[in-house]
DNA sequence: ATGAAAGCGCTAACAG
DNA sequence: CTGTTAGCGCTTTCAT
């Protein structure tokens, strides 16, 4: 069943029917409806493929992540390919799990099917592997790329704010020994994120002194707090480089009977959806999952609209805040320390009461 | 740059290209060289739309999901991206997003882009909207479709096996008042949950009579234990229909004061990714994700590949098995309950030591 | 406003 | 073994 096959049956052409499927305005109502009601009865579907070919657009966004087991990513997926719908794209995803072999077929698939735009949300990309999408003038959008790379949209992640935010509170908690586990410093995004937190502490008259390297996973939150108890001077407050490595703070926290947040203040980054789901659910600096699914997918259109305009770089901003939750509090005076369970921004104080 | 250039510039006809890049044995291996050599040169991809449009396979399998955000399905798109990845598929995903019109447009775009399968994992479809698909004979394959669907792969569940291994589990910890915390019974996965429930119960002489409707999110495990709490005979332990459910328990159990697994054991069901991470580490039902992903793509290779031989259903089963963690002890005795932390199936009992 | 026909990039007969 | 050529299903001039 094709094009032809309604033409003949509407005794029309294939090039009314196509006209017709297209909405276009010139053609004749009387036409149109007749074309209409034969696809329908036929269940006609028309072919993407030939549509692309001939039209040289393919209406598909690529999509590639690091990958998908990351909590980071499914609410960008779901957004993205909510704007897709919308926008009547399709998405064509793709994960490099850290493998350059996987990150050139990714390319290469790409390519292949002849996508009108990439957004590269992987957090590390080689940069060599994009020469092919370039070479084409394929959009692409970044984020958190190095500085100019021209003819790329870039959004940029304002770190600073949500992480200064984060210091703020725990100091206005009273808490004085902060510490910082860091991510896997080849990262661009951890680095940034480290040096937001030291700017941040000096900016109020703390050293940053406690810093320890994590791999933005749970095992590596989990290491950082045994790091962490061995020190002489133990910090009452650890800010996580991502929520991942919040969780392995308080798991391991929970191992080692430290109650949070009344013997250690715990603030993550990210605010994945997990993330509400913790005991206590974890105090975290949001970086929109959403917000940035759609600055992607408004840049990626906005490249593909605009054909002559604009040859400069495109550069977008994703801000950052502190939410508050259950996971930090003020500091443990040292003596009343888990007797004294004041909670921090916790609008919703529970109490126990019930026992089954 | 398409075949042609490369067949200009390596002197050769474009069927010879075509051959070459096909890997055609029959094609001399001196000229094949030369191709390939040229199309290195060029960095040319060919266009996968003109070769779907002539060879009548598109190369992509659909997948349609609920949501990409609900945490059982992150493993599974993995999993199906690197089968993708390794037989040179593509994936064309879609959502559900509970919502009917989202439904029909994900039929619409399958059959747009013509694909050459779909695997519907999301639990409650509108059967009359896979009849575009099915006219079409596009290859299918279900989860825990109803009986017989003719012409349709389905996998189905073994949900008793795991259920019936958590009931045991419980039994043998002293438990016997025992609730469960079922799904929304509108789904055959949750109904049929809730059944290998109160089988494995009345196998082992125990009255299923704690039953209590969720749905099969934290609100309804929060809400399920507020509401079982009211009981004047109270639960020991609680199986839930899935992991979030039994999050939700969790979170209401801190919330109330109430110890797990010292109070209260609880279980879950899926065995998601997040249930390891928890506090304290869930013990659930594992329904593999990536077993399941493997065994749909594989039902898809299966249908395409084949296309005489067999025309009668395909079954494929899934089996669940228990997993043991840190959230269920044995049953309190009624005095020393938060004294005695003795941890059933916790391996790896980490003890208490140091404290920041 | 509608139709005839060219051609998007590729593969698969069919010849040679 | 290689080349020529006819489409795959659609859009889009270009006439009418």
């Amino acid at each position: 069943m094709d094009i032809r096959e309604i033409a003949r049956r509407a005794k029309v052409s294939t090039a009314t029917v196509s006209r017709a499927i297209n909405h276009v305005p010139t053609v004749d109502p009387q036409l149109a409806k007749r074309v209409w009601r034969v696809v329908d009865e036929l269940g006609y579907f028309p072919n993407t493929q030939a549509r692309a070919l001939v039209s040289g657009r393919s209406r598909i966004f690529g999509l590639i992540v690091s990958e998908f087991t990351n909590p980071f990513f499914p609410e960008i997926v779901q957004t993205f390919e909510n704007l897709a719908v919308e926008n009547n794209y399709e998405i064509l995803l793709t994960s490099t799990v850290h493998d350059p072999k996987r990150m050139e077929s990714s390319v290469r698939r790409m390519i292949e099917r002849r996508v009108d735009g990439v957004a590269i949300l992987t957090f590390g990309m080689e940069e060599t592997l994009l020469e092919h999408l370039r070479f084409r003038s394929v959009p692409l959008v970044f984020v958190d790329v190095g500085p100019d790379v021209k003819g790329i949209a870039n959004i940029k992640i304002n770190y600073q704010n949500g992480i200064r935010q984060a210091v703020q509170h725990l100091a206005a908690l009273r808490h004085t020994r902060i510490a910082f586990v860091a991510g896997p410093l080849h990262l661009k995004s951890a680095l940034a994120r480290r040096e937001a937190f030291k700017a941040s502490m000096i900016e109020i008259g703390l050293a940053p002194d406690l810093i320890v390297v994590g791999d933005h996973r749970l095992e590596g939150g989990m290491r950082a707090l045994i790091d962490l108890s061995l020190l002489s001077t133990r910090p009452t407050a650890v800010l996580c480089s991502n929520d991942m490595t919040a969780i392995g703070v308080m798991r391991q926290a929970y191992d080692q009977n430290i109650k949070i947040p009344d013997d250690l203040s715990v603030v993550g980054f990210d605010d994945i959806r997990m993330s509400d789901f913790t005991i206590p659910p974890l105090t975290t600096v949001q970086m929109s999952q959403k917000e940035l699914a759609k600055i992607a997918f408004q840049a990626l259109l906005n490249e593909v609209e605009d054909r002559p305009p604009s040859h400069e770089r495109h550069e977008y901003e994703l801000n950052t805040n502190l939410v508050l939750r259950r996971s930090t509090a003020l500091a443990p005076t040292g003596k009343s320390s888990s007797k004294s369970p004041k909670r921090a921004g916790a609008s919703r104080t529970r109490q126990a009461t019930t026992t089954v």
